[in-house]
DNA sequence: ATAAATAAGGACAAATTTGTCCTTATTTAT
DNA sequence: ATAAATAAGGACAAATTTGTCCTTATTTAT
């Protein structure tokens, strides 16, 4: 469904909106360890998120990092795919047609329509908020645990 | 959602489904015109398919080609789709995790998963004969008209 | 002022996907 | 028997995705 760089910028996202706040940031090497993502990718990653701090913030030198405000903990999960131009799904023909239209449907057309809303909805909906609760109150997990603790 | 391959694959499939008959085969030449492809990729992604017969059958020398047989015209699209080992969609979680589960989920996992129901229902139900009659009957096309007929 | 810690970002490399071109094998028509 | 038509398949190349490593810029603590 979705590639390497977007699985990674929507852990790394949700990770960054869970464990971090105005005060604590959080850095690169753990965000890459605590969602199971190469560290320098992910930092590439973010550099695109970070871009004039529309989605995360980040700062530099000593207790610097990663955080997210309140205010971009609203943005959607679409939001974050089109930052890094991984909205094909909610975009494109499942059989790849340009010209797949309404009055010039593919023969998964019709039926693809109602699932495509669903996503598109899905997407639009829920915010970096949403998810990052999600990881806090429900019983959500956001990494490969069994690559942290084995013992899993 | 797809790949290039994928969508070349169930394009030709059902452009194959819908055109040849045990009497009349297509070659890839027409095949790849018609579902706007490039040639000697879907000969390649074809070959995967006609390996053991199992989906599409095919003849050397004149008057040879493409064909799919009344059978074969059953198998699901998901089936067409394992075939070319693309069948990711149906498998894996939305955020990439190996470890995301019933017991472990991640944060998309209950909100996602009634979507993916749906995807694996629609395409394990639909088959090859379905998508190729709506093709025949309904006002489905399977190519871009516009590249083949620009004043479309 | 200096050293240390951190993200930013450039250059590159490996892996994978997408695509092309040529030769070989097979079949048919004459 | 021979030529022509076709798919099969190997070798390669281009493009894209995924990933690494190093240097630079910035910030903080001392």
């Amino acid at each position: 469904m979705f590639s390497k760089k977007a699985e990674y910028a929507l852990r790394a996202t949700i990770y960054i909106a869970q464990k971090s706040s105005n005060h604590k940031k959080v850095g690169i090497d753990e965000i890459a360890r605590s969602i199971d993502a190469p560290q320098s990718f992910t930092a590439k990653i973010l550099q695109l998120l970070t871009r004039d701090n529309k989605i995360i913030s980040s700062a530099r030198g000593p207790n610097g990092g990663f955080y997210i405000t309140a205010a971009a903990k609203k943005f959607s999960i679409r939001t974050v795919l089109e930052i890094i131009r991984e909205d094909d799904v909610f975009v494109k023909c499942v059989l790849g047609l340009k010209d797949c239209s309404e009055t010039q449907p593919c023969p998964m057309h019709f039926q693809y329509k109602p699932i495509k809303h669903q996503l598109i909805h899905l997407f639009e909906t829920k915010t970096i908020e949403d998810l990052a609760e999600g990881l806090t109150s429900g019983g959500a997990f956001i990494a490969n645990l069994s690559k942290i603790n084995p013992s899993k």
